[in-house]
DNA sequence: ACCAATCGTTGGTGTGACCCTACAATAAGG
DNA sequence: CCTTATTGTAGGGTCACACCAACGATTGGT
């Protein structure tokens, strides 16, 4: 940061890289007290705000590898979080949903990266801080 | 990005981290065309901003491991960008400068990111990327 | 001259993310 | 029925990054 290179500094790309790695590493510290990873969180959410899902639709949603996701799935499984359910009407199929233990759950999680925004973004202003999630917001929607 | 989870993007610390990803994957693309990592180029950017260091310095001033910095000064001296040389008042030191082929390296691999930060912040218009350069700023220089 | 500290180096360990293959169970289509 | 496709699962490999322990060479202090 302050010794950082300003050729680096520079780019808008290292800057970004910087913060988000920062980020990252945050929210990383409050789920690994929960024993759980970055993905572990994504799931959650994502049943959270779509509801149940088939285990493949949900991988796909997310961006990550079916055989990945056998992984994180058992994992919160184990944890209580989420449950597997096999479709009658294809026993190819799992369904994917929350617990209310996996409901708790989130919401810690959620509320520990409210947390690590607050100290992230403390040198911001609230204005600054909506125009900083707007930028970004926009950014995402276009990649 | 349009399946993300709201419960995410409504965290400003998911965008960043999500933000940042993909900047660092686009650089790493640029970088991986030379045969080099993300740390090599903060290395070459070091050294141009700061002048030849000496190596322990180099890697406390990037805030990496004195080992790991070996194998990075080592790459980067074997592809001829970086020049070893003994401190003769000090013979357990060992000066790292930068090289005519590494500057011109510096320089493809800046160009390569600005190119990176174009893409990336393509839905911004001018005013909004010294916005967001701005903050983003304020973010790294608190933390 | 000796001791302690420093420096580069070697080598190993762990982790998270990513990607790919193979397989058994099951389903769907001709 | 038989073939083809899908789904979850098991298992493997790679890669970048981070961290740590130990050692030889060298230096500086005393």
């Amino acid at each position: 940061m302050i010794d950082a290179p300003p050729t680096l500094l520079a780019l808008s790309a290292y800057l970004l890289s910087r913060a988000g790695k920062s980020a990252r590493a945050r929210v990383a510290v409050h789920l690994a007290a929960e024993g759980l990873r970055l993905w572990h969180m994504a799931v959650l959410a994502a049943l959270a705000d779509f509801g149940p899902h088939v285990q493949g639709d949900l991988a796909a949603r997310l961006g990550i590898d079916r055989s990945d996701m056998v992984k994180v799935v058992d994992e919160l499984s184990e944890a209580g979080f989420v449950e597997r359910t096999r479709d009658p009407a294809d026993r190819r199929r799992v369904h994917v949903s929350l617990t209310p233990a996996g409901e708790a759950a989130l919401r810690r999680l959620v509320s520990d990266a409210g947390a690590v925004d607050d100290s992230l973004l403390r040198p911001l202003d609230p204005e600054e801080r909506a125009t900083l999630r707007t930028l970004l917001l926009k950014i995402l929607a276009a990649n």
